[in-house]
DNA sequence: AATATAAGGTGTCGAAATTACACCACTAAA
DNA sequence: TTTAGTGGTGTAATTTCGACACCTTATATT
């Protein structure tokens, strides 16, 4: 039996595009939807913007409905815009993106209907998505690649401390290719926002190794002069 | 006498930021609006998306409605959600970007009665624009700014040939420094983009400089290695 | 206790890119 | 013919980038 759905004249959505970084691999954060159309498929976060809210805060609010994670840093970086992008009417959806640790103990759980469940799934050997998702996410993927470049995002998906092989882990999962252990880490030193600190690593079968922080503060400072050079 | 207004429930619309360059000045594109809210101020060219045509399309139809301008290649740089943006209702907007040569000869006509006139205004000293226009603006013009530095965006704007020193010029005007003569030309002969022609300046009353010509075909291919290198 | 295993941690050299810097050449107008 | 104004050019010092290999340390195994 064909349910029929209502239809939208004009509506506004949001779409998050999460990155985690769990066991040397690169994941992002799906839902499976609860809701037509496109029940029971696997789809990023993604609802429609209220009236009496800015898309900023719809962002942080939908996220938050549908997978239990709040207070992340989340940047918009496309807005989709296609005429049949919905089935159900003209629905333009800004899409966000996010990097975060994750955190075993944080449990992803749903606070609507519209999700069954959320969960991590590793960036390679992405299922099909719901409506253009998987275009959706390519576009933020190639985002963070290129933002990679001049900005230290990969500190957001990584533990506060951490050791320099864990960054360099990171940086490879998502260029996607091997860097060189002496050069990377005299490069990443060079910068100054890396705080050694007076700890190892422990629990590893290994020799252990030095922790590091990344120092908020002195990245600041830097980036503020790395502005004035490129102007 | 005042007039009730009609309010929007939900509405995208398109705003442009339009980049020229004459007189070793860069400019954008405004118009003189000709509608309430804001009747008479000054706006970037902009209006509401129709329910059939996507963003792109829109971008393209509406610029060429306040200003009589088309085919330029635009980009959308950013999404501007706030709740109280505009005064009757909530009007998400998408921003876009182009970078064109000011050609004398095409004439700046608008070809609805939204707005009353279109014209070149230089980048420093703007006045005051409508709704949130100026923020608009700003935000498109440090993603220029940033851009100018690994794409040879500066191409779009200036005459089909050039010389050395108008194109030096331009990048001064749009990073807001003084370049060093020698280390700049040096620098944009080396990427091998630049075809010198057999021709001289004309008109001036000082020696005639060389005149280039961009070479589309090579910078795809330089551009498509760096693509690989980045990544 | 000895050994094997696995990652941690370090330096140098050559190539390439970047910066700083100053003077003569040419053209037109006065 | 002189002057004003821009066109056009090279070199040396410095910095950055990329390639490349071996010893150290901690734990687990025998």
């Amino acid at each position: 039996m064909e349910v029929k759905l209502p239809t939208f004249d004009s509506v506004f959505s949001i779409d998050c595009v999460i990155f985690g970084f769990e066991a040397g691999e690169l994941k992002i954060l799906l839902i499976e939807r609860n809701e037509e159309p496109f029940k029971d498929w696997l789809a990023l976060p993604g609802y429609i913007v209220s009236q009496d809210e800015s898309i900023d805060d719809a962002a942080e609010r939908i996220l938050y409905e549908l997978t239990g994670l709040r207070d992340l840093h989340m940047q918009q970086f496309h807005t989709f815009g296609e005429v049949k992008r919905h089935p159900q009417g003209r629905v333009i959806t800004v899409a966000y993106y996010a990097l975060i640790r994750i955190n075993g103990q944080k449990e992803l759980k749903p606070v609507t209907q519209y999700a069954k469940s959320a969960f991590w799934h590793p960036v390679n050997d992405l299922p099909k998505l719901a409506f253009d998702h998987s275009e959706i996410f390519n576009t933020g993927f190639n985002k963070i690649r290129r933002r990679l470049n001049y900005q230290p995002i990969a500190f957001e998906l990584l533990p506060e401390k951490f050791t320099l092989t864990q960054l360099q882990s990171l940086y490879e999962a998502v260029l996607n290719k091997k860097l060189d252990k002496r050069n990377f880490r005299k490069k990443m030193l060079s910068y100054g926002f890396l705080k050694e600190l007076d700890e190892k690593q422990k629990g590893v079968s290994y020799r252990a190794a030095k922790l590091y922080k990344f120092d908020r503060r002195k990245y600041a400072k830097i980036f503020q002069n790395e502005l004035n050079l490129v102007q």
